[in-house]
RNA sequence: GGUCCCAUCGUCUAGCGGUCUAGGACGUCGGCCUCUCACGCCGAAAACAGGGGUUCGAGUCCCCUUGGGACCGCCA
């Protein structure tokens, strides 16, 4: 049994898209199952439009994801000239002929077709054109294109597809397709096929998108008499109006970076993705990458498009919920010193790293972000919300301010009073505190959630958190102590 | 318009002829917990597009209709 080999060939017009990446990630899963290769080559064909910040961008998003390839990033424009070649012996061969209609005249009849309600394919009108009277053209300088010469055969050609099964299609309705420009540059049909053919490419794991060119792309195997890969092809992503996803309409929401910028865990969101189209027949919906590898297979993807539900503008999801769902699952659940990691880049990112959070401070650091993490769904939410607990300069959350402080105006001099009997304590756990805070209350005769919930407040500008104790002591005396007496300053600036 | 693909809760999906009064997850709503919120736990509302067949029996097989999508480039 030979090796099975995939690829991802991204075309590099772009930043890597949710779609893109998707389909990155079911290639590289099929071919870790089966102890396979992946090969990146960059579809640059198309020089105009290829751009190297682009290429840098893809493979970039790609290692951010933890999708790692085997070969490559090989070019496909470094293989121009094989593919030049392999045109020129179809055409020799007598499985391609030169096309000497020019562009106009394709496009009016191309109109005339679609007015008349018929297929619009090419009519074959140079196919049969005798070798000297195509000599002839291209000696008096009329530009041509390659056509590849479709077998004139009856009945079927067709392939099983992995995912949607026996696909076939009459020879008489494919088209003479263009292989070659008429600047002498191959087509991407005859590239893909040329290259994956070197590549010696056993699976092609692809959009539906790409179902035509499957057929095509059969013809050119049986024409270079080379065998064709197993074919599958993915259902589409949709966005909630159920249009394709595409950089253009949607924007930064359906780009990789995007996910990245938010504060999202690559896994978490090879995690969603991965569920965008594939199932398992058990109920488990949350993978390591070891269980994911395991358990992928091709007979697991959906042959329905699915949808990506995100809703541009909702202030509570930016994106699809069930992306942010999973990314919260994995910010509460890995192992702490992974999170740590995740946060040591954001906090440096925004200037609240401290090495004391890799020295002394070490564990301090680690149960404070244990604490906190269970109500977090991104890695922005350490900077945001959880900023108090790292920083003095922290923002008051305006509904927790006018809630928990604002409204009760006695707290402006209770507040500081409880901060005068904290500040000399000479234990400072979570019992001691408690006493102090329950026993102050009580001596002042007010209930104790609201002292409780103004100091939350207080003390880290939030409207919710941890246990208050919990977070007094996380906080510290010092620093608590400060920020409770500082609170008659809100009332001013409120 | 032509060709092709698809069709279960709002979304992602389980279901491969009887165990389906259709299961799970996210989201939504209610409850428990409680100093708040979250987590966790418990519970609720929520779907087989429609019509014909086949069969003792259909969400599951076939056909039609409807709906959605892709492609129809000298882009990839």
């Amino acid at each position: 049994m030979s090796e099975v080999r995939l690829r991802f060939p991204p075309s590099p017009t772009g930043y890597l898209h949710i779609g893109g990446a998707r389909t990155a990630i079911f290639n590289w899963l099929f071919a870790r199952k089966h102890g396979g290769k992946l090969i990146l080559r960059i579809e640059d064909t198309d020089a105009e439009r290829s751009t190297k910040e682009s290429i840098e961008g893809i493979i970039d998003g790609l290692v951010w994801l933890g999708i790692d390839w085997d070969e490559g990033p090989y070019f496909q424009s470094e293989f121009a000239s094989e593919h030049v070649a392999v045109a020129r012996r179809l055409l020799e061969e007598g499985k391609a002929y030169r096309c000497f209609c020019t562009k106009e005249e394709l496009d009016a009849k191309r109109e005339a077709a679609l007015k008349a309600k018929r297929d619009i394919k090419y009519d074959g009108t140079c196919r049969n054109l005798s070798k000297e009277e195509g000599d002839r053209l291209e000696a008096s300088g009329r530009p041509n294109v390659i056509r590849f010469k479709v077998p004139e055969r009856d009945g079927f050609i067709g392939y099983d597809d992995k995912v949607l099964g026996r696909i076939e299609k009459h020879y008489s309705e494919i088209e003479d397709f263009v292989i070659v420009r008429s600047n002498g540059r191959p087509l991407y049909l005859l590239c893909n096929v040329v290259d994956d053919i070197r590549d010696r490419i056993t699976h092609v794991i692809r959009g539906q998108d790409h179902m035509t060119n499957t057929i095509r792309q059969l013809l050119l195997y049986e024409a270079l008499d080379a065998p064709a890969p197993v074919f599958a092809h993915m259902p589409l992503t949709l966005d909630p109006k159920k249009r394709k996803i595409s950089k253009r309409t949607h924007g930064e929401v359906v780009s990789v970076q995007f996910y990245r910028e938010k504060g999202f865990l690559p896994w978490a969101l090879v995690n969603f993705l991965v569920l965008l189209g594939w199932h398992t027949s058990d109920d488990r919906e949350i993978f390591s990458k070891e269980e994911l590898i395991e358990a992928f297979s091709l007979e697991g993807i959906s042959k329905a498009n699915s949808v990506f539900n995100f809703h541009p503008g909702d202030p509570k999801f930016f994106t699809d919920p069930k992306a942010l769902s999973i990314n919260a699952h994995y910010i509460r659940n890995i192992p702490i010193e992974e999170l740590a990691g995740y946060v040591e880049k954001e906090f440096r990112a925004a200037g609240l790293w401290d090495d004391s959070y890799a020295g002394e401070r070490r564990q301090w650091f680690l149960s404070t972000l244990d604490m906190i993490r269970t109500r977090f769904h991104t890695l922005k939410d350490f900077v945001g919300p959880g900023r108090a607990y790292f920083a003095d300069d922290f923002p008051f959350d305006e509904k927790a301010l006018r809630k928990n402080i604002l409204k009760h105006d006695s707290l402006k001099e209770l507040l500081p009073t409880l901060a005068n009997e904290l500040e000399l304590l000479e234990e400072w756990t979570l019992e001691s505190t408690e006493a102090a805070v329950r026993g102050f209350a009580e001596r002042m005769g007010v209930k104790a959630g609201l002292i409780i919930n103004g100091i939350r407040t207080a003390v880290t500008g939030q409207l919710k958190g941890a246990g208050i104790f919990d977070v007094m002591v996380a906080i510290g005396q010092e620093r608590v102590v400060r920020r409770l007496k500082e609170v008659p300053s809100l009332y001013e600036a409120g």
